[in-house]
DNA sequence: GCCAAAGTTCAAAAATTTTTGAAATGTGAA
DNA sequence: TTCACATTTCAAAAATTTTTGAACTTTGGC
């Protein structure tokens, strides 16, 4: 079943149904989800993208909204995460406002995006703290075994922020 | 300020004041709870962790509550959750039941641990479900363009088990 | 063996995160 | 220019996660 095509409602009230996900869907979607939260990514948001990632078609917001189950806000922010990932495109197609969406061609691309995003900041803003720390550290009375594991410390969080910034493209535009 | 040494309390309530953490101690356990919560680790383990990390010796329960302000039942399943993790150790002193903690030497070898026990089970559940999935998709009427990016997606979670396995020593018993 | 010290349990409270949907916005087709 | 359509916004509700602490269990020192 597919959202009615053509010009079915044209001011009325007309309630669409959506078909609920096949079972494929359904386990794939659960999938998603599992490993989204992983990564700290809402429900919400995966079940958008594995919505995306298994149609064939590119998929508009009230399709998105009615196959999902989910409020338009949901859906909204859901779309913005995405997009702001370089995760979804869209395309719209002639005589109408409405945008379809579809995942971007390399999942890979995505994935290195996502952990960029959620790890990037907190490498870097720790940079300077550590380093801050670990002269207050030396010049107060720490003991050297703890100046040794904050020094530790410190080459670890260097190497992942160089690791990070080494694998990963900058973003571009929205 | 140290938990009073010696017999200071035989049986009587005497409230015992823990010094509040210092600013290096207060920074870095702030840095621990950021990174931890990229991994899905609890504040209040975090903080557990970080006062073990930055202590030049083994610190008791009674001293971890008071000093971190956290209540027993916090301070007993952090505990819990670092020993399963083997992220923590104990030491008995001679003539007490008390335990103190310290960090296990290797933070890497914790931070690996901590990888393993959140992704590996869902790999490994996924497993299965991704196979008979893409069994399903290719006797019911799915895309072809679809069944191809299930089947990337099994082979990505193929891959990143192979790693998992690889990367990570067994855990040990408890 | 007794029992206070040490730690655990878990249901309820608190904190936090996520979702909802009514109202606001902005915009492209006519 | 107009306005209905498409989407966004955001405060409040719902769901979820985390913390608390009183009651309970276990254990080692005596």
């Amino acid at each position: 079943m597919k959202p009615p095509s053509g010009k079915v409602s044209k001011k009325s009230v007309t309630k669409v149904f959506y078909s609920p996900l096949a079972p494929h869907e359904r386990e794939l979607t659960d999938y998603f989800v599992q490993m989204a939260s992983i990564l700290g990514i809402q429900r919400s948001v995966a079940e958008i993208y594995a919505l995306l990632y298994l149609s064939a078609k590119p998929i508009d917001f009230d399709t998105i909204q009615g196959r999902l189950m989910m409020s338009k806000g949901s859906v909204s922010q859901g779309l913005r995460f995405l997009r702001s990932q370089g995760m979804i495109l869209s395309t719209k197609l002639a005589g109408s406002r409405r945008e379809h969406w579809r995942p971007t061609p390399s999942l890979a691309v995505s994935l290195v995006n996502l952990l960029r995003s959620q790890f990037l900041p907190s490498l870097e803003k720790s940079k300077p703290l550590l380093q801050a720390v670990l002269q207050a550290s030396r010049s107060s009375g720490v003991s050297s075994e703890v100046i040794e594991r904050i020094t530790r410390l410190q080459r670890w969080n260097s190497r992942a922020l160089e690791l990070s910034e080494l694998l990963l493209p900058p973003p571009k535009a929205d």
